[in-house]
DNA sequence: TTATACATAGAAAGCGCTTGCTGTACGGCT
DNA sequence: AGCCGTACAGCAAGCGCTTTCTATGTATAA
């Protein structure tokens, strides 16, 4: 029913193998024979099996990207450029290769489960975007499949992730902590002393890395933290609107709202106007990544820039071999900060 | 090196034939043996051959989402609904199923290419999202293509994208001509009479379709187009921001500006109020498909909101054979008006 | 007790391709 | 003329799994 490489091999009458060789190129073929076959392939509409050839080859072109959250910018951005450059069509790359991109809603489970499946089809590559989870025990797993993955020869790189020691992963890490510090440096710079933090999620680095920013920067100018002015939620909107209430409720005379990211400072700048403050009269608002809608925020937000597409697009090459991996396999990318509108100085300064 | 099933079977002190059944789970093994294979499994941490599997089995567990820009969330929305509904891990469904999203960048000869490359893998189940590009040849090419993938067994369901006759192939259309009719009807309905509007770039089914719209509502209100309003750009926030401009210098007396999409919105807001033009004061704006950021804009877009992660959650459900396709193959998919601040009365009316 | 059905496990034949090795023909060299 | 190197092309052995068919052991019926 399906037409086979014998199939093609019959009508140009050559063998299957000369066939192969033809369509992988990797082997010299005499002109004549190579346009026969051509010849056959395209009238029988042949397409090679891929699994076949996976098989025989112990190779496959399937890269897998994992992520967070597809429908979330921060990821789309990074997943289109790590696929530009994996090769796949259009890419820059000769062969042609599949991204496949997972989507593990930030669940433990699902992450280790997809890498799974992507050791299963013996992936050429895998790049893991977004924070790591911190909990031990997933940790120890996620090392040990890494490892496993490197082993099965399967490149793996982090990007936007801390490193993953002793598992042969090539890390590409966002200076979180870095960026936190220098965006809250800003917001003290202007004269705030009253700062609320709306952080992510509980039990992922890029939370915890970029509260430890903020507090440093706290600390570095002797202001004492309030308990109070840390809300913990996840990372979008919606998590941004109520923990800026909940802040508001805890202490109305807080002048700057930090937030884990720009989706959260977007809920935060609604719920301010909900509430009646303007923005950055009454309170000054910050946001982290700088997404593409974040300039269109009124007044635009001031955030800490991210290259999202550069740090995909070199895990992408590292990932194929095409960039050497940094010294220690190890890099730092750092966040620039993006004063724009959404900060001024407090009221009586 | 690589642990295959010959060595768990020889472990577990069976055939490889039992050791199969007991992964697969789809014929009788007695609760012992499969107990002592399951171990055996664990101890050499076994993890199937993807490739093999599929080539003995003549099937795959992945499943094809194409989309024009992954890093739109347009299209990260949808694609992520799909994904959901395909059973991968965490997903609704039983067997793990593998996700895999191509970014075509919207460029014909990407699409077919990837299509190509699916057909390889032998895929589950392709979806394809977003406009159609409307040139005949590739439009013939494409359905020829699509045709041969369900010929092969492969579920093709279009999400978002016009009907493709005679290919088998199931379509999710989004009902975009009556969306922006409803949207200009909207905007006459307020007192506009002047209206700019920014298409989308030109050979695409959805620019059409929304322009369709708008100039249907135009002529059951006897308003006279005049050629000088219309301006075709990419859907992005800087083709949105360029085209605004381009529409003021044609005809400053503009009162409203329809764009292509929320994106595009975005930059004629950021256009209107660089040229120090009040929204929606001075000028009207209006956006389609109420992306999650619509409604942080200041003030808040009007907008025709498309139900992205139902209808790809269904289209999903449909490519898994979970869902009954609609009668006929074709399910019309209509979209919401969603009046907020952006619009308003013209000056004098 | 013997015949018969049933439940379970194994043997083996591929699935469609790649690739190391083995021809074979031809041209150039001595 | 005889030899050898080169350039192709083909043979055939797998790659690691699934699945049909067959074999064996056990339970049930006659």
């Amino acid at each position: 029913m399906t037409v086979t490489l014998a199939d093609v091999a019959a009508r140009a009458q050559v063998s299957p193998a000369t066939v192969s060789r033809v369509l992988n190129g990797n082997y010299p073929v005499a002109a004549a024979t190579r346009e026969r076959v051509l010849k056959a392939v395209d009238e029988l509409d042949y397409v090679l099996n891929g699994p076949a050839s996976a098989l025989a080859a112990a190779t496959s072109d399937l890269v897998g990207i994992l992520v967070n959250d597809i429908a979330d910018p921060f990821f789309g951005i990074m997943a289109g450029a790590v696929q530009s450059e994996i090769g796949g069509p259009g890419g820059r790359a000769g062969g042609e290769r599949l991204a496949v991109v997972c989507n593990t809603g930030g669940a433990p489970e699902r992450e280790l489960t997809y890498l799974t499946l992507l050791q299963r089809q013996r992936a050429a590559a895998v790049v893991l975007t977004g924070g790591a989870i911190e909990d031990a025990a997933h940790q120890a797993a996620m090392a040990a499949k890494l490892r496993r993955l490197a082993e099965a020869g399967t490149r793996v790189v982090l990007c936007g992730r801390p490193p993953a020691p002793e598992t042969g992963a090539v890390a590409l890490t966002f200076d979180n902590r870095g960026g936190g510090r220098e965006l809250t440096d800003h917001l003290i710079g202007l004269g705030h002393r009253r700062l609320g933090y709306i952080a992510g999620p509980q039990e992922r680095t890029t939370t915890r890395h970029r509260l430890e920013g903020h507090r440093a920067a706290l600390a570095a100018h002797g202001i004492e933290e309030d308990a109070r002015w840390t809300v913990h939620g996840r990372y979008d909107r919606q998590s941004g609107y109520e923990a800026t209430l909940e802040l508001l409720r805890r202490d109305p005379s807080l002048t700057a709202v930090v937030a884990a990211n720009d989706s959260v400072a977007l809920g935060a700048c609604a719920a301010l106007r909900d509430s009646g403050r303007r923005i950055p009269d009454d309170v000054s608002v910050a946001g982290f990544d700088d997404l593409p809608f974040s300039i269109d925020a009124v007044p635009a937000l001031t955030t800490v820039r991210l290259p999202l597409a550069e740090a995909g697009a070199r895990a992408g090459r590292i990932a194929m071999g095409r960039e050497e991996a940094p010294i220690g396999g190890i890099a730092t990318v750092r966040g620039e900060l993006m004063v724009r509108g959404s900060c001024g100085q407090p009221r009586g300064v």
